[in-house]
DNA sequence: AGCTATTCATAAGC
DNA sequence: TGCTTATGAATAGCT
């Protein structure tokens, strides 16, 4: 269509070429506007001309993504699951892994036992009794250090009242207040009694705080997959 | 073009309007394809139909993957950013859940320690001394039924041990070899040996086995990324 | 970029 | 759907 008839092959003339390329792409350009219109379909249009620039179509009831996204839905693939591959490997491993880790946890809770051997059993055993005792010994640790900080604290105390005594004594004041002497912060005060009331037997007073269920980590499943579209819009169409 | 000018709008008629769609169809494929072999263009077009079907053309140079990985080079955007952002917020997750069972286990082992106060010691305490509980409840279990199964075929042997002499001296054969009367199966000689030899100390008896490494877990970094291209190719142009 | 002769796409009808 | 054909649109070559 036009002043002859041309055969379908690539014009060698470059400046030919360029003006050819830039009447037919609009005139699809404006093809592909009028089937939309007209059928009521979605067009996604994308051309690249031999030297690098790009030009696209985009119907817009739709976006050029949501039209790859239906393209892939349809034939059921995934052009892109390659660029996530490392991504979903990754992600499984860690799932893995996170089993593993739970299945030990399990374990070392004590359930979950019914598939190891006796020879595995006295191996946790060991595992667990060795354990405890580290956890013990830190605990007896944390214990004394406490004790030892109430008790140079008791000593200060008894030191400041002392010299506040003496003071009164000193000033001719003879009142006896207990209720003064104790100005330090609160939150040790029960240790500090505890302590004066025969620190010793400290080892064994149980003050039950059920904190158990405060090591039960749950996963609370996969994230939401919120899809945003992106904006993409039309061109170059009077 | 054609029999008479039409109007640029929705064809209302349906049947009508799937005509048009296809014949137009046909008409940009054409088109499209003319400019790819006259222009050394690269196309990609994909149209939908408002009954759902989808047609294609990417021109044989390339592919529908391809261009949109250009596409999006050009526009400088992608699209699929938000896919991934789901997928490494879930990594992320899973990465945090992993620590704390890390964390968990290391505390369970007696390390880590130092962060926790005097009550989450005793607490962790209480929980490791039942876990053995559990453990040992569970191991004495598996002893016991091991040791069980071991007497009833120690008596069993010692039966049929007794039948077969009972039947040399039947036939009046005298010799008594003692490599005769064990047939079973090699696994659980020893324990059948042990428990001649008087199994009440089975229970103290060490097999030491170091697999105390075997729980630590390692991951192994992640993949490589390889990346495969999907085969895609166009259609009815003739 | 515009022009126009010519080819081509296609609307309508079957 | 496919075929035909009159008609208008697209465009090759020229300026």
């Amino acid at each position: 269509m036009g002043r002859g008839k041309i055969e379908i092959k690539l014009i060698e003339n470059h400046t030919n070429r360029q003006v050819t390329y830039s009447k037919r792409r609009n005139g699809i350009f404006k093809k592909a506007q009028e089937l939309t219109v007209l059928c009521d379909a979605r067009v996604s249009l994308i051309m690249l001309s031999n030297t690098g620039k790009m030009h696209e179509y985009i119907s817009p009831t739709t976006t050029t993504k949501n039209m790859y996204d239906d393209y892939q839905k349809t034939l059921g693939v995934d052009l892109w699951s390659s660029h996530y591959q490392a991504m979903k490997d990754t992600l499984w491993k860690l799932k893995e892994i996170n089993n593993k880790l739970r299945r030990e946890i399990r374990q070392r809770v004590g359930h979950d036992l019914n598939g190891l051997t006796y020879d595995q059993l006295r191996s946790l055993e060991d595992k667990m009794a060795s354990s405890l005792e580290a956890i013990r010994e830190r605990k007896y640790h944390v214990l004394k250090t406490q004790t030892e900080t109430c008790k140079k604290k008791v000593k200060n105390l008894q030191e400041r009242r002392g010299n506040m005594l003496h003071g009164y004594f000193d000033q001719e004041v003879a009142s006896e207040d207990p209720q003064y002497g104790y100005v330090d912060n609160e939150g040790e005060y029960e240790s500090a009694v505890a302590l004066a009331n025969g620190a010793s037997n400290l080892f064994t007073i149980h003050l039950h705080q059920d904190i158990r269920d405060h090591a039960n980590l749950h996963h609370h499943g996969g994230s939401s997959l919120g899809s945003s579209i992106t904006h993409l819009h039309d061109l170059r169409l009077a």
